[in-house]
DNA sequence: CGGTATCCGTTCTGATACTG
DNA sequence: CAGTATCAGAACGGATACCG
């Protein structure tokens, strides 16, 4: 990093968007969000995450939970019972991330619209459909 | 939406993560965020943003321009000068989003060295190196 | 200056099938 | 119940070259 700061500008990306990039490359997977969300209000079962966000693939959800996992987001409990038994329960950092996640979310709500306007406006002004 | 709300996770995950999941995806690129904030204190130059952002393609970077314009985060002007000039700078939503932002990425400062030293212990315990 | 077009390798996802 | 394995297709990202 740092190869010459020849401009003010390349300090402010290096030092302010890397690292939330990085976090949010990990938490902005297709599935991350709904399963932090699902998780929130206490630990879940492999199944009933699988029910819940509706949609995710046996194979994104395990892979979705393993990111998670390595990332210290989730913590994953095994229970060698008959029937196996797993647990997945958000770590005191992901619950904060949680609560973060929820202006986030606000503002989602709150410009939904507007994107969805601002987007039928481009389309509709730069890409002449057919 | 609400197809029969059997469990309330399955409602939560389509009231909560649904829009956000949405916007992130288009937030999340790899180098969305590096535009937003770069475009933060004033109207940039594409070439400015090239040099800015240091690793990015000039096509990912006109992509992830047109994205964000298309959705209304980016407003563009174009000068119709003899060098052609042209101009991104946040709209009131983008800005508003960037300031949301912050709080992600204090969480990401705050909580970097514990993710990094999650996946460290993750990667010598389960994943057994060679 | 500010793009667009094309090629190409990598990554992400989903569908399907099998297992401890 | 809770995964893992494999495969194929789509999307992503980078390098290069050309254009108004």
């Amino acid at each position: 990093m740092s190869q010459s700061h020849t401009d003010v500008s390349a300090e402010v990306i290096e030092a302010e968007a890397c690292p939330v990039a990085e976090v949010l490359d990990h938490v902005a997977g297709k599935w991350s969000i709904g399963i932090i969300v699902a998780a929130a209000h206490g630990p879940v079962r492999f199944t009933e995450l699988e029910r819940a966000i509706n949609g995710i693939s046996r194979r994104m959800l395990t892979l979705t939970l393993r990111k998670l996992e390595r990332d210290g987001l989730l913590q994953r409990t095994v229970y060698p019972t008959v029937p196996p038994k797993v647990e997945y329960e958000l770590t005191d950092m992901a619950r904060e991330l949680h609560s973060t996640l929820a202006s986030l979310t606000d503002w989602a709500e709150r410009h939904r619209h507007a994107i969805a306007a601002a987007r039928a406006a481009y389309d509709a002004t730069a890409g002449q459909p057919v």
